[in-house]
DNA sequence: CATGAATGAGAATTCATTCAT
DNA sequence: CATGAATGAATTCTCATTCAT
C-alpha cells in the first residue's frame, strides 16, 4: 500500500509534468505548426530546461506523437461523451456531425496543424499499422460506424456498408474543417453540418429518375 | 527562324532537365516522404550534381512544390481526359469516381506521401490563399462540381449544394485510398468506387423511414 | 543573493567563453584574414565544436564584428589610458603617436587584416552610419581631436581645424603602419613617431619662403 | 610583317575583350563592392558567357586585381597628368592635392569599394611584396614624393623626409575621400584641399610658442 | 531529478572553375 | 574562340540529443 501510493504520487508527478509538456507543445504547434516546432520552443513555452523533456520523452517524435494522440483523445473522447447524451438513433448522428465540425473549429489552430500539415504515419513510417495514432483514429472512425449501425439496426437507415459510410462521413467532415481552416468558405459549423447531414441521408439522387437500376445492383 | 529553333532546342533540353530532376523528386518522395527527401537525395538519384538542381529550382521548396503541383496535374488531367469520354451525365460521375481511385492506386507511393504528409500549404503558409497548388486542388474540386451540375440539369441528381458534394465527395474518395495505402482494406479500387457510388446517390436514410422530415429542411 | 552569485557565476562563463572564442576568431583572422576565416576553423581554434559558437553569436557576421570591435576597443583604451597619464598638452599629443604606432606593432597580425582587408561597414552595409564599428572609430578620432584642442587651448598649437587634422593624424598613422605590415620601411615605430609629428607640428613649407601667402587665406 | 600585323589584330582584338571586360567588372564592383561581385554578374554585365571571362583571366583573383589595377591606373595617370600642366613647385603640389580629390570624388563607387572593402593584399595574401598591384601604389606615392623633392629643391619646402610626408599625404587624403564616402562630413572636395593643404605646409604648432625645441631635433 | 551548455551530424545554398559542343 | 550547363567543394546555420554538474 505503501508503495502503491508512493508509485501514485511519483506517478502523479510524472503525469503532471508529462501534462505540462504536452500542453506547451500544444500551443507551440498551434503558433508555428509541426515544421517550425522544435524541442527548444517547447521547452521555453513550459518554461522548463530543454533537458527535461529528454526525462519524459526519449525522442522528439514521441514528443509530438503523444501530443497528437492527447489532442485527437481529447477530441473524440468530447464527441463519445456528447453523443452519449442522446438516445435516439438519428439523432445521436445529427449530434454527432454537428459536434465534431463544432469541435474542430474550437480547437482550429491545433487542429488546422493536425489535419493539414501533419499525417498519421509520421510517427512510424515504417509500420504504419503499429501506429497508435492510427488506432486512436480507427477507433474513432468504429465509433461513427457503431452509431451508424445502431440506426441500421432500429431501421432509419438502411442497411449498407457502415465502415464505408463511417469512412466517408469522417473524411467529408475533415474536408469541411479544412475548407474553413483555410478560408475557403464563409459557412458557419453548423450550416457545413446540416448539409452533410443532407447529403448523407438523401444522397444526391433525383428520386424522380429511375435510370441508375443497372448501375446500383 | 534559326535562333528559334535553337531556341526550342534549349527550351527542349531545359524541360528535359526539369522532367528528370521531377522525376527523382517524385521517386525519392515515394521512397523516402517529404520529410526524408534532402536535394543531395534528389540529386543522386537524379544521377546529377547538388548544384545542378539549383539551376532549375532556385529553392529546395521551389522544387518539391514543382513536384508535387506536376504529380497533381497529371492526376486531374488523366482524371478530366477519362471523364470526356463518357457523354452521360450519370455515367460521368460513375467513371470520375473509379478513375480517380485507380489513379490513385496506380501512383500509391507518391499519392500516399501527398495526401498523407503534405499540405496544400507548405509553398506558401502565410498566403495560403496565393497557393497556386491550392488552386490546383480547387480546380479539381471545381471540376467534379460541374459533372455534379451536369447532372443535376440533365433531371438526374436533384437540386442540391453541389459544391459541398464535391468537396464531400473528393474527401470520401481521398478517405478510400487512405485506407488502402495504410493497408486498412482489402478492397479493390473498383469495389471502393461502387459502394462510394451507392452512397452518393442514394444516401444511407431507410427510404421506408418516415422520422427524418424535421431535419431535411 | 544565492540567485546574484549564481548569476554572477553564469555571467562569468558566459563572458569567459565570449573570451575564448573571440581571441580565437582574433587569432584565425591574423592567420587567414577575413576572407579565409571561416566558422568552422575558429571552432577548430578555440577546441570547441561548431555549433557552440552559434550559441554565443547568432551569424557569423556578429562574431567577426565583435572581434573587431574589441580588437578596436583594446587598442583604444590602451591608447587613452597612456595618454591619461600624461598631462602637457604637447606631450600628451607626442604620446599619442608615439603609442599608437607602437600599440598597432605589437597587435601587428591582427591590425594587418582589420586595416589591410577589413573595413568599417562590412557588418551593417546599407546603413553604414548605424554601425557601431563606425562608432569605435570616430570615437577614436575624437580623442585625438580632444587632445589636439587641449594644446590649441593653451596656445602650443595655433586655431586650425582640429577635426581634419586628426583624420589626418589618424590616417597618416594607419599610413605608417601600414608601410611597416607590408615590409615597405625598415623604421621604427618610434622613428615614425619622431618624423611624422615632426610633420604635424611644423609642416613642410620652408619659413623662409613667403610665396604661399595668396595660398593660405 | 603579315604576322605581324595578323598579331597585331588579334592583340587588339583581345585587348578590346579585355577592356570590355573590365568595366563590366568595374560596373559591378561599383553596384555590389567586391563580395558581391561574382564572375556571373560580370558576365552577365559584360553580355558574355560566363567561360569567355576564363579566355582572359585565369583565376576570378586575376580579374578583379586587372580591374583594380586597371582603376588605379587610370586614376594616377590622370593625376600626373594633370600636375604635369603645371610647373610652380608649389602650385603643383596643391594641384595634386585638388586633382586626387577632385578625382576620387569622380570615380567614388568604385573608390569606395576599393578604399573600403579591398586592399592591397587580396590578389598576393602570401607575397605581398610581389603584388603589382601594391608597385601600382608605391609609384603613385614615389610620385607624390617627388612632386614634394622638386619643392624642396626650389627652395619652397625646407628639406625633410618626403617619403614619408608623401605617405602621410597620401594617406591623409584617402582619410578625406573615406569621409566623404561614409557620409560624415558635409565639405567639398575643393575644402577639403585647402584644408589638407594647410595642414601640410604649416603644420599646427603655434608659430608663437617656443617649447617644442627639445621635441624637433 | 533537473539543468542547459555543448555537441556534431546534416541540410541548404553558393559560386569558382571546367569542358563538351 | 565562345558558350553556358554541369560540377562539387566549401560554407553557413540548425537542432535533436547527450551528459557533467
Amino acid at each position: 500500500m505503501t508503495k502503491n501510493s508512493a508509485n501514485t504520487k511519483e506517478e502523479m508527478l510524472r503525469e503532471f509534468r508529462v501534462r505540462e509538456i504536452l500542453d506547451a507543445t500544444y500551443r507551440v504547434v498551434s503558433r508555428h505548426g509541426f515544421q517550425g516546432a522544435t524541442v527548444d520552443r517547447v521547452a521555453e513555452e513550459a518554461k522548463i530546461a530543454k533537458g527535461t523533456i529528454y526525462l519524459y520523452f526519449h525522442k522528439k517524435e514521441e514528443l509530438f506523437k503523444a501530443a497528437v494522440e492527447q489532442g485527437m483523445e481529447n477530441f473524440t473522447n468530447q464527441v463519445r461523451a456528447e453523443v452519449k447524451e442522446v438516445s435516439a438513433p438519428l439523432e445521436k448522428i445529427v449530434c454527432l456531425v454537428e459536434v465534431v465540425l463544432e469541435l474542430s473549429d474550437t480547437n482550429r489552430d491545433f487542429f488546422k496543424m493536425l489535419l493539414l500539415e501533419r499525417n498519421l504515419l509520421a510517427a512510424s513510417p515504417d509500420h504504419p499499422e503499429a501506429s497508435h495514432t492510427l488506432d486512436l483514429y480507427l477507433d474513432h472512425i468504429r465509433f461513427i460506424e457503431e452509431t451508424l449501425q445502431e440506426a441500421v439496426d432500429a431501421g432509419v437507415l438502411r442497411p449498407h456498408d457502415n465502415e464505408a459510410s463511417a469512412f466517408a462521413l469522417s473524411e467529408s467532415m475533415r474536408g469541411c474543417f479544412q475548407q474553413r481552416a483555410l478560408g475557403l468558405t464563409a459557412r458557419s459549423a453548423s450550416e457545413d453540418a446540416e448539409i452533410l447531414l443532407d447529403l448523407l441521408m438523401h444522397g444526391v439522387l433525383n428520386p424522380n429518375y429511375n435510370g441508375y437500376r443497372e448501375l446500383s445492383s
